[in-house]
DNA sequence: GATCGTTGTTTTAAGCATAAAATAACTTCA
DNA sequence: TGAAGTTATTTTATGCTTAAAACAACGATC
């Protein structure tokens, strides 16, 4: 039963980016592809966490922030981290708290601030949902050398920070 | 490009990506890197969809996938080339429908099959969008080099192939 | 010390996305 | 034929996400 339906829905991919014209658009191609990736290593991670923690790969980012940074952060710190909208934040935060595995309180200086808390069990499910995530992530990434997967860090990084020279004055441009 | 990637190869303690040591976890790093620049990228595209044309990154790729079929694509065919589970086309479709801009009729052959074709209109949106598309994302990448776009490309090609290896059988492996 | 602009968060309305169950049409095979 | 299984799509329930508006608390200025 869980085949059919997990074979029915679960999407397959072929070489589908490659309807493009050969000549240029480079980084429409890059763009396509590198969707595809993450798009893929997003499914497997999610579809891990579904099933062996029923949760969520959203609820695992905001642990994973909170554990990085070792302290309580805002809830538009976690919005900028995590790279979402505010109110974003807000319903996550809701059900986190109320699995008891964050806790919310007003900051005493600034009462307009919320500040964000793993509580224990939060922390210990986030080492074990880790754990996994770090093996399902490696082993999606068997099939490259060391070498390689050095290169695409060190190329992902330059991607990152044109990307982000890119947009810093975009608004302005019209 | 060599040197950079020597130098950021460099295991630090500053490391705190996932919450994991700073020892290894490289392919940890390589896919929080990916997600961040997919992330980036797909908000300038979504931004620029929603300002521009008053619509939405899944329409898009819709339209996109069926212009560059050049034929009627079915609702499954749509959902496996975008990665997303077939309840999701439904409303997707729906959408675009009632904007006038795909038609759905059942197929002649087979009546459970819904095919779905662009309508004019629809080709020409997808025309004007499509061209804007490529300008952002051309933009996002101007700082990387020809040769940066080539072997990221050929990188994420080999990731592409590695992460499509290593889940063939993922299921069954328990 | 009231008002003005700013900042942090929530609310709202709409849409996107999933997993799982349901529906419906097709195929097989005895 | 007709029962059993398969495939294509939709429905259901829930959760994630956005943009924009609303709300609330802060800071500065006059």
């Amino acid at each position: 039963m869980e085949d059919v339906t997990r074979r029915a829905d679960t999407p397959r991919t072929d070489d589908f980016e490659t309807g493009l014209g050969a000549g240029d658009g480079l980084e429409l191609r890059v763009w396509l592809r590198l969707l595809t990736c993450s798009t893929l290593i997003e499914h497997g991670v999610r579809h891990g966490l579904h099933r062996s923690f029923e949760t969520t790969l959203p609820r695992f980012d905001v642990l994973a922030q909170l554990q990085r940074a070792g302290k309580p952060l805002s809830m538009g710190e976690l919005s900028r981290r995590l790279m979402v909208t505010n109110g974003n934040i807000t319903g996550l935060v809701d059900r986190l708290k109320n699995e008891g595995l964050v806790d919310r309180r007003r900051s005493d200086g600034d009462r307009r601030v919320q500040m964000v808390s793993l509580e224990p069990a939060g922390a210990e499910l986030f080492e074990r949902m880790a754990a996994d995530n770090r093996r399902w992530v490696t082993e999606m990434m068997a099939g490259l050398s060391r070498e390689e997967k050095e290169s695409l860090f060190a190329l992902l990084g330059r991607l990152k920070s044109a990307v982000l020279d890119a947009g810093a004055d975009d608004g302005e441009t019209g």
